[in-house]
RNA sequence: CGGGCUGUAGUAUAACGGUAGUACGAGACGUUUGGGACGUUUUAGUCCCGGUUCGAAUCCGGGCAGCCCGACCA
């Protein structure tokens, strides 16, 4: 992509109201744009990162063994109204009535909607396990938006439902699905620690959430150095000593992006989602949900992978692969750039050429530095005197000089890292 | 939802109750080109409604919006 047509403004300031270092790269790169508070235009850097998160989800989920689906976001009240959840979830529901005056809500979770489509659908032991997941726009009312997309009223959730014959095999595949979430948290260039939970109110009775430590974080974990233990200090209140090894807790402020809960019979109960076991006998079916917030997990990704110049994608998720930067205005320069453009796209590479003549050198830099894609290709008469391109990866400081020839063998390798 | 703060060009900031100004940005032309260039020039603003006043960006009332703390969450 020539970024002379890419539609970003990139800005040198943040907006005055943005605190956390994500909000303000996010907006300064232009990857996003606020319509309202918590509410979010994702541009055409940010919407790139965004589905490169949702590739990586995606595939985890289907390696899991789960099927996508699509439910739908205006949800009846009525599936509310069997769990009591239309008066009580909290943050509350966004609700409003069609030209029926049939109430609805916007989806902000979807339990209700899932239980009800696989209840008329299981019916046997045979059915089982079943393993649903869809990516969604959800809509949350909440009382307050904070941290650019950390806490947004309306974000697109990854949620996975799981549906079993017993705890024992719903367990199992909860530790699943807690391994496949740390794939996918590797892939984004994070390390974050599951902590037991308060389940909240999608309930169940036991709940992991997974805490990326960070100073921007609304929360608060306990965290043993020694064997590994980790708590939300609202379950542990503010103990000192590791439950487990008697070790000192250190305390840390940590981002909560992706929380799994085991819900047991705690929405199949009371919305009579009943199997039939061996024996034929009618049991609930035991549940499981998880959940990832991607806007929420871009930002913690940002939290986690910056310097003072900008982002430092990691590059699973950057926007490009590759950016491709001339340096001087000369025909020389161009035309050579321009030829290395060219094959870089016949090869199928992921670039982004900055052809914009009228920027100068350093601001070609400091905003490629901003937007942080990986790896530069930066094009001179320097470089061209020895028939080379000058590579630099984000977070590097050295360069080192490329023959043109050989360019795409090195290409190729940096993609495989 | 409780508490607090703030609303002036796209952004950041000035203006005693008395001519809305500056910088950056954006546009045009020219000169520049290895770390956020230079000259000339153009552009664009007092959140909304009401009140006080000869006169309101400024004072008062009410809305609306945004941000922060709390609570809650992916």
């Amino acid at each position: 992509m020539r970024q002379s047509e890419l539609f970003a403004k990139i800005k040198k300031e943040a907006p005055k109201d943005a605190e956390s270092i994500s909000h303000k790269y996010l907006a300064r790169g232009d990857f996003i744009d606020q319509a309202a508070s918590g509410i979010y235009s994702f541009l055409p850097l940010g919407w790139r990162v965004h589905k490169k998160i949702e590739n990586i989800i995606r595939q985890e989920m289907l390696s899991v063994g789960g099927q996508e689906i699509f439910l739908p976001v205006l949800t009846p009240k009525k599936f509310w109204l069997e769990t009591g959840r239309w008066q009580t979830i909290d943050p509350p529901l966004f609700k409003f009535k069609d030209r029926h005056g049939s109430e609805l809500a916007l989806g902000p979770t979807h339990e209700e909607i899932i239980t009800d489509l696989v209840r008329r659908r299981v019916k046997s032991y045979r059915d089982l396990p079943l393993y649903l997941f869809q990516i969604q726009d959800k809509f949350r009312n909440e009382m307050r938006a904070t941290g650019g997309l950390l806490r947004v009223r309306e974000f697109i959730m990854k949620d996975l439902y799981s549906f079993h014959q017993s705890p024992k095999d719903a367990k199992e595949f909860y530790e699943k699905v807690k391994k496949a979430y740390l794939r996918i948290f590797k892939r984004c260039g994070l390390n974050p620690v599951a902590v037991e939970a308060d389940p909240g109110t999608i309930g169940g009775e036991m709940s992991h959430e997974f805490m990326v430590l960070s100073e921007t974080g609304e929360d608060k974990v306990l965290v043993c150095k020694k064997c590994g233990f980790a708590g939300n200090i609202e379950k542990f209140q503010d103990i000192k000593i590791c439950p487990k090894c008697q070790s000192n807790l250190e305390k840390f402020s940590a981002i909560e992006s992706a929380h799994a809960f085991y819900l047991g019979t705690k929405y199949s109960s009371p919305m009579v989602a009943n199997f039939i076991d061996k024996k034929g006998g009618q049991n609930p079916v035991i549940m499981g949900c998880y959940g990832i917030g991607l806007g929420r997990l871009m930002a913690t990704i940002i939290e986690a992978n910056h310097d003072q110049r900008g982002i430092v994608w990691p590059i699973e998720v950057a926007p490009f692969a590759l950016h491709l930067i001339p340096v001087g205005g000369s025909a020389k320069v161009t035309a050579a750039t321009d030829k290395i453009y060219d094959s870089l796209k016949k090869a199928a590479m992921d670039v982004l050429y900055d052809d914009r003549v009228e920027k100068t050198p350093g601001e070609k830099f400091a905003e490629a530095d901003l937007i942080g894609i990986p790896t530069r290709l930066v094009v001179s008469e320097k470089t061209l005197e020895k028939n080379s391109v000058e590579i630099k990866k984000r977070n590097e400081q050295k360069t080192r000089l490329v023959r043109l020839a050989k360019l795409s063998n090195q290409l190729l390798s940096l993609a495989k890292q």
